[in-house]
RNA sequence: GGACCCGUAGCAUAAUUGGAUAGUGCACCUGACUACGGAUCAGGAGGUUGGGGGUUCGAAUCCCUCCGGGUUCACCA
């Protein structure tokens, strides 16, 4: 049982006792002392004083004493301030370190009576760019909270929307078709996404200057922009494609399955994977029929010409287009029929999107929408909305080439790792292939850690100039002292020092003390992460246990000490350190070497 | 202009959701290995939490108001 619940309730009955009091949950608040003072759980007593009627310090030394009276692991109690501080006793400590060492899935078997279903939506690339540092962002966001919330005994179905079809696709189509040369991955080498990616800016280097040539002959900048040659045949592509016109699928399947191959392979390397994957292709003409249905229900309205809209303003919200005048479906009504197919494929009970906050406002409407259109779900889908990775120079621009390619990116980072390894020498005993697949690991470690550490809804800054540190607060860092106490554990093996459960040690260090109450943490911290849906929280928790580790370690003998009870307590202790950092890291998709 | 988000030391970030003296890393100084891994540990310096007001036992956190930054308000996706 945990050390809350058991305060929590024999606060209830000390407050009854004591003051004819019942208090609300809210009114009680329980939390572990600060490091520098005395004590292990600390009750804040100001919420009981109106029914006390007493200082803060009386209230909190009444309370107190009728602690340590009644609950057994409660051995004495000091008050400051108003803030009653506890003190807990070894034994119980030790024993919440035997049910995180002798329990496999520690921390993450919290299995809820009804276990809800939860749809996971991320990545959902376009196919006419390679993916970048804001797709890595968002990739490792949606993995990682994937597992946490697999780990709170939900049942997660990831998936992915690949943006496939419109006007985009048909600009890289044209610039194949015009100035391609017959250039496939295949004759070039070269990765798919990669291929796509470059006719894709070939078209707008070849359409910029086109408009700018008429705007030269005499043109408005719009009618430039409407009449450039380019634009004009991938218009064209799109009403053939739209048509289904043999030679023009024929292309796009191609292309398309270029990009695919592509994505494949980054998505590998990231280490992320989906379920179950939809194209929009196959999802706007159900959009499409829904909203005629809601048409058709009085739920929209249709504009002279032809569109159809949806008025907002009763939720102070704006007036939105949902069907063109044409009757061509845009972003919104794809939404729909994606979210149609899979409350249709699935029994889903709540929907997550991982998408960027500059779609706060398209979401916000969706909701909308789709609680309109008869959805129950609809209404509390939830938009994990992160915020954008900045370059030092401003927003990234693919215009301006100042775009950070994922390939490249992890590419990059592997080689450092291979450079700093080799320069301390750790890994030479290791054959090329477990040393490169260990570099792999570092490097993802350190890109993983370092997107994941910090709070979702915040921009980040991302200064490519001084690549990814490997000291501190980083991913290698708690993969090194994971791959210490394997060491540890290894060398104890070699000298055939048995661990076992049985823990007979009267005493223990602050430091041992620390790393026990950090350790029995987990589980709530896990919850927490799941909750708020937020990695950084485990990420945060990872690096605090992993900090106390190191300090004990350096403080304590392991396998040199002499005595035996105290050797096993603190290899009990080691082993259990590292499968929690193993498997907190995990939930954020980061791999631990076993040595490094 | 309307709506939403953000502002913490030179830089990057945390703060148990309103709690105690605002933690941590990088960079900068100083120290620590002839017993388990120095990608480590210990110490120093660096802060009016953008400014001002308010709410209360108590504010980085809530409210108001300025200042600065971002996103969004497309018959683009």
């Amino acid at each position: 049982m945990k050390i809350e619940n058991i305060i929590q309730k024999g606060l209830k009955t000390a407050l009854a006792e004591l003051y004819d009091f019942t208090p609300a949950e809210s009114q009680i608040q329980i939390q572990n002392t600060r490091k520098d003072l005395e004590g292990d759980v600390t009750v804040v007593v100001f919420p009981f004083l109106r029914f006390s009627k007493k200082s803060p310090e009386q209230t909190g030394d009444e309370i107190g004493t009728y602690l340590v009276k009644n609950i057994e692991f409660v051995n004495s109690f000091n008050v400051i301030k108003g803030f009653l501080n506890l003190e807990i006793e070894s034994s119980f400590w030790i024993d919440s370190l035997l049910e995180a060492y002798s329990n496999k899935n520690f921390g993450t078997d919290s299995q809820p009576e009804v276990s809800e279903t939860v749809m996971v939506e991320y990545s959902s690339p376009n196919t006419n760019k390679p993916l970048h540092l804001g797709h890595i962002r968002n990739n490792l966001l949606g993995y990682s909270i994937s597992e946490i919330l697999k780990a709170t005994g939900k049942k997660v179905i990831k998936t992915n929307i690949v943006n496939d079809r419109g006007i985009h696709i048909c600009k890289s189509m044209y610039a194949w078709q015009k100035w391609g040369n017959g250039r496939t991955p295949e004759n070039t080498g070269m990765k798919g996404d990669h291929l796509v990616g470059e006719f894709y800016v070939e078209f707008d280097k070849h359409y910029k200057a086109e408009v700018a040539e008429l705007i030269e002959k005499g043109l408005s900048k719009e009618e430039a922009e409407n009449q450039a040659p380019s634009i004009l045949a991938a218009r064209e592509l799109l009403v053939k494609w739209e048509a289904k016109e043999e030679e023009t699928m024929q292309l796009w399947k191609t292309m398309n399955s270029w990009v695919y191959e592509g994505f494949d392979v980054t998505y590998k390397t990231l280490g992320v994977d989906f379920d179950k994957i939809y194209y929009e292709s196959e999802t706007y003409l159900v959009g499409k029929e829904e909203v005629l249905r809601g048409l058709k229900e009085g739920l929209f309205y249709k504009k002279e010409d032809g569109s159809v809209w949806a008025d907002l303003t009763a939720e102070k919200l704006d007036q939105k287009i949902l069907l063109r005048s044409d009757g061509t479906s845009v972003y919104m009504t794809q939404d729909i029929g994606t979210a149609k197919m899979r409350y249709e494929d699935y029994s889903i009970d709540k929907m997550v999107y991982v998408v960027g906050n500059e779609q706060n406002y398209h979401f916000q409407v969706l909701a909308i929408l789709l609680d309109k259109l008869g959805f129950k779900w609809g209404k509390d889908l939830y938009h994990f909305s992160y915020g954008m990775v900045e370059l030092p120079s401003g927003k990234m621009k693919s215009r301006e080439g100042t775009v950070v390619d994922a390939d490249d990116l992890v590419e990059n980072m592997v080689n450092v790792a291979r450079d700093v390894a080799n320069e301390l020498g750790k890994l030479d005993s290791l054959s090329e292939s477990d040393a490169e697949d260990t570099y792999r690991m570092i490097a993802l470690g350190a890109l993983k850690y370092f997107i994941l550490k910090v709070d979702p809804k915040k921009n980040m800054l991302f200064n490519p100039e001084e690549s990814i540190d490997f000291n501190g607060n980083t991913g290698p860092f708690i993969q090194y002292t994971y791959a210490r106490i394997q060491s540890v554990l290894r060398k104890a093996a070699d000298k055939n020092i048995t661990v076992n459960s049985d823990i007979n040690v009267d005493e223990i260090s602050g430091k041992e003390k620390d790393l026990l109450k950090r350790v029995s943490l987990f589980p709530s911290v896990v919850a927490e992460a799941a909750d708020n849906y937020s990695p950084a929280v485990i990420a945060n928790y990872c690096y605090e246990l992993v900090k106390e580790y190191n300090q004990f370690y350096h403080d304590h003998y392991i396998i040199s000490e002499s005595n035996e009870e105290t050797r096993n307590f603190r290899l009990v202790l080691s082993s259990t350190v590292a499968s929690v950092i193993k498997k907190g890291m995990n939930l954020l998709g980061i791999e631990m070497p076993e040595r490094m």
